[in-house]
DNA sequence: AACATTAATGAACAGCTGTATATAATTATT
DNA sequence: AATAATTATATACAGCTGTTCATTAATGTT
């Protein structure tokens, strides 16, 4: 069921105005250096529009990442029966296309929510394909097995981002690929 | 080469006073809560006190955390020679004992700080364990092997905090034992 | 005990935050 | 086109932050 009920357009131009602010800003300081006011200024909104829309700043990054998960989503349905090595490719290449973007969210305290909601999305996608009743990981700890995957698989993925992608998208699809099928 | 320059008593006793002020508020409410203000009140030293000593209370919380992560490498170095299941022990039972400061520390923005020293402490434990060059990891990229290791201990260490630690130390220390001597 | 050094204090400051409110502008609907 | 509802704005406010500075207090060393 979806929604169909029209979206106010100034809803949508605010909140458009307000993220291509903080993209702008983003190229030119560290988020945590950029205020309320800054984006308010370079968004040409008053600053109580972004409080209209948004508990705090951290409130409006968190938003915004969302977009990019939901995107790796959509991504990730179209991979659904590949081999892990070649599954993870478009997420490397996603992250790639949009590094501004993360590795600047990284580098500030907001990097939490980025962490958080990759890790619920690893989490859906991956908690079907741990097996303790048979195979490599009989008589283990599932949930255990299931943290440490998603939580290695979100590290490193903020590890590739924070140290200027040191290798190229399809390395990382490959060399993860494999760690993978080693664990699952 | 040992420092013996003697330390300003008056240095010591409002750090102690300012640290021992955040650990009691940590216990009535949220590290991002706390402010500068409320620790100096309790505390009972002038607000600019703190400022002469820390940056913020971020930086406050990141020295904090640093002298919890020297207890861990005092700690590592009794377990030098050991299996990992024995060897992770005492440290998944000093984050137990420790619990108060840890969830609070992890629930709060300067969670990185946390994330950041421990990571880097596991990179030194760590890097000399991986072999490319026979056995079970021959041909693939050490750098990534490493990173996805220590990335899942810090991890499933922080999934194991923020959870109200479900398994006691021994069973997480078994598990991650298992996990590690796998992939190393 | 007297001294020079260092640390702590309190007050003042500009700037940002998050909230509230009255007013104006825009929108969707009739 | 007129109307009611919604959104945006400008302004004001109290509280916190991080810095500065002159003054006072405590410390370690002669």
């Amino acid at each position: 069921m979806t929604q169909v009920t029209k979206v106010d357009r100034r809803i949508l131009k605010s909140q458009e105005a307000i993220k291509h602010a903080v993209i702008e800003l983003m190229s030119e300081k560290k988020f945590d250096d950029i205020t309320v006011q800054d984006i308010a200024d370079r968004a040409n909104v008053s600053r109580g529009t972004i409080y209209l829309h948004y508990l705090d700043k951290f409130d409006l990054l968190d938003k915004m990442i969302g977009e990019h998960i939901n995107e790796m989503k959509i991504l990730c349905a179209s991979t659904a029966d590949m081999e892990f090595a070649e599954a993870n490719l478009p997420w490397f290449e996603y992250l790639e296309q949009n590094y501004l973007f993360f590795s600047t969210m990284l580098a500030s305290k907001g990097a939490h929510s980025f962490r958080r909601q990759f890790h619920e999305f690893l989490i859906e996608e991956f908690k079907d394909e741990v097996n303790i009743l048979e195979g490599k990981n009989y008589g283990l700890n599932g949930e255990i097995i299931l943290q440490f995957i998603v939580t290695s698989y979100v590290g490193i993925v903020e590890w590739w981002i924070t140290n200027d992608m040191p290798y190229p998208p399809d390395v990382m699809a490959e060399q993860v690929g494999i760690l993978l099928e080693r664990n699952l």
